[in-house]
DNA sequence: ACCACTACACGGTATCACGGAGTACCGGCG
DNA sequence: CGCCGGTACTCCGTGATACCGTGTAGTGGT
């Protein structure tokens, strides 16, 4: 009954775009990594895992694309919310335009291709 | 008036991706390197460099996904023409697939994200 | 003879998602 | 009280991929 997807490894393809959709998770309230990697998974995206998203995370607070506020649980040890900064809204603007080229492009393969 | 695309960068973007476009393009017809390089360009790949081509075209092979006919050109040295096999042609249906749930989820963070 | 275009191969690099191990805080169960 | 499961974060190593420069080679034009 598990994973019997159409799909069994999103992995490569998941390479650029998977950083843009943390970033908009962000960007729609401000959240922390465990719930972050629940919302991904109920999103369709199953096989991610919370060692990627911390990842993603880390590499998002290294680059200054977010806002990092430490804040007590009550449910387990202490959450690092994260928040789009101006930087951070600018990049997701950015991923956008990307995935939004890049899809055009394949889908317009896709189709006329021959 | 280099480059003044509205996308800088779609390296990593384009991992996962790029082998199947490749795929389907030798698909359509069968062709070779040089000429894959060139459709990708005017399909709006502009940064893609025949390097990156030859690598997957080497791994596609390696895999057993194509099969491979040497030919004199005429027009310089001769030419390494793809065609797409049985694994091949099960190879880039399972491509699409895995496009297409992969953007349908995208595209559903996209909107609804919230 | 030189150069440009065609055409392929190779080696090294950077980036990214993944996975496992480790740490830590909490509540419920026997 | 001790153990276990769920919550929550960190670190480090691995594998896969696209990129880039360089090299090799064949053809034709000047």
């Amino acid at each position: 009954m598990e994973g019997a997807l159409a799909v069994d490894d999103l992995t490569e393809m998941l390479k650029g775009t998977l950083e843009g959709c943390v970033l908009e998770i962000i960007g729609g309230e401000e959240t922390y990594g465990y719930a972050i990697t629940r919302r991904l998974n109920e999103l369709g995206f199953a096989d991610v895992v919370e060692g990627t998203v911390y990842t993603i995370l880390l590499r998002l607070e290294r680059n200054g694309l977010v806002q990092v506020t430490k804040r007590p649980s009550g449910m387990g040890p202490p959450r690092k919310f994260y928040a789009l900064n101006n930087a951070g809204r600018e990049e997701v603007a950015r991923f956008w335009t990307k995935w939004e080229y890049l899809s055009s492009r394949i889908d317009k393969l896709k189709e006329g291709g021959r």
